[in-house]
DNA sequence: TTAAATAATAGTAATGATTACTATTATTAA
DNA sequence: TTAATAATAGTAATCATTACTATTATTTAA
């Protein structure tokens, strides 16, 4: 069955595809160009069920508001401590490592893994060589 | 070199270690026990400041309140979904399973890891036989 | 089709965690 | 034993997010 889509959704998802793992409030910022009347409690509601749905995932970044990507798919983030950017894995990095971690951890604390939040911190390619920050993207 | 230490900071240090991974407003309550003059703000400070000192851990879960944890060597957590407790990873979990983990994700990134945030979820031993709820710990 | 039922919205208020600020008190050092 | 420094209590401010409400849009079914 086809899921039905509300006009708002339809807008939020399609710019989302445009920005890079953006918070709620720049998604808002973008929509707003073209729908000036919507609302960032819009944007909330419809980013919060497409999660619930599945139809998104909302990532989790300490000390940083939340950012949603419009990739479902199991996968994780990386992002660089100079310039901000944040790197998909793809799905290699699931997969068996992901499993070996689930087994170490069960090992050792009793908890049967269901699912985990990861953030990985570091510095970028093009960082590492060319001494880029944020600033000079 | 000695570590010189506030009055509270010490007495929050103790307190740290009694409560299972508290927030830092059940710091706060629990301090407040002996100390009644302490101040939320107190609390927040100086636990901020251990965690930068190296002295404590801040644990960031989704949607929840940051904890602490008074065990500052590199380890993890995995949080029971149905009973809520919080349980530590022992040095096993770490070591070369997290440096084949950074690899992988460096190699499809390209960011090279120096750090990482990690909450894994599930259902603890407990949970599993004994069908224990928040309720009935 | 059109009136009733349902869903989504804009706009705003409320909440919760955390930090910032300020005047005061305690601690250290010369 | 005073001057400089640090820490504190108490409160205000901030930021992300959710909740609420009156209104508007959409669907349904007679």
């Amino acid at each position: 069955m086809a899921r039905r889509h509300s006009a708002q959704k339809g807008i939020i998802g399609e710019v989302l595809a445009r920005l890079d793992h953006p918070t709620a409030a720049e998604v808002y910022e973008e929509v707003r160009k073209n729908f000036p009347q919507i609302s960032l409690g819009t944007v909330y509601r419809n980013l919060s069920l497409m999660a619930e749905n599945g139809e998104l995932l909302r990532l989790y970044f300490p000390e940083a508001p939340d950012r949603f990507d419009p990739n479902a798919y199991e996968h994780y983030h990386a992002v660089c401590l100079r310039c901000g950017r944040i790197f998909d894995t793809d799905r290699t990095v699931p997969g068996e490592l992901i499993g070996k971690i689930d087994q170490a951890v069960e090992a050792c604390t009793g908890v049967r893994v269901e699912s985990r939040v990861m953030i990985f911190s570091g510095v970028c390619k093009a960082c590492q060589s060319g001494g880029r920050t944020q600033e000079n993207l």
